[in-house]
DNA sequence: TCCTGGCTTTGATATGTGTCAATATAGAGA
DNA sequence: TCTCTATATTGACACATATCAAAGCCAGGA
């Protein structure tokens, strides 16, 4: 599964209609934001001051089996919204903040029409 | 189902963890905005000059049945991304800049971390 | 070389969801 | 009242997905 390409130069919503293709790209990465679960991981990584955290810090954060959230990290990781880095027995993620900066634009639609 | 509570203030994600509440609530809307079919209805919606369109024209935008349609509507309003009015025949939508809006801020956070 | 700890992958399962056909409802007009 | 058109709801079904237990993989240390 490739890491997603995004809309070239995002064209907010209102601008035209999205053909079935770009919406699909987007769907996919709104799709991995619409669980709970990653949300709070994300806002976890993207709220850690040196950028990063390590798995075991996550799964501390949760009630939930390790597997679970290595199976929720992959589907942030495989729509572009985290990379990660193996650093001796430990994987570090991180925000990849120019995703999360598309998507900010493509609904950044002004409130008074 | 209620209309949604987003978090009041938006605080971006970097700010602070979201708590399990809060990510339930963010998480319905993006979930909602994680299908193709209703991101192009919504930017159908959202590029149209009167900011007003009936489900007919939706409809015939897609080669989905009808009844998929008003249920992917239905969806969309749930989570408050939409309005709906009905006129005489016809029942026409509208967004909600503010839901996408907040969403918007949700997200951004500065490319340079 | 063998363990041990950190993380991922696999397999299984229960629940959720996108879709359609059929049916229902609501309003306009005859 | 009856009909017609526009939209919504219901029921059913195939497919996706969140979760866990178990097994696998990788790197360090003894």
């Amino acid at each position: 599964m490739e890491p997603l390409e995004l809309l070239e130069c995002s064209p907010p919503l209102m601008r035209q209609p999205l053909d079935a293709e770009q919406a699909a790209g987007v769907a996919r990465v709104f799709k991995a934001l619409g669980d709970p679960v990653r949300l709070r991981i994300l806002s976890i990584v993207a709220s850690r001051a040196g950028g990063e955290v390590c798995v075991c810090d996550i799964t501390g954060a949760f009630e939930l089996s390790q597997p679970t959230i290595s199976h929720h990290l992959k589907v942030l990781k495989e729509v572009g919204l985290l990379t990660s880095q193996r650093r001796a027995s430990w994987v570090y993620y991180r925000l990849v903040p120019e995703t999360l900066g598309e998507l900010s634009a493509l609904l950044d639609v002004p409130v008074t029409v």
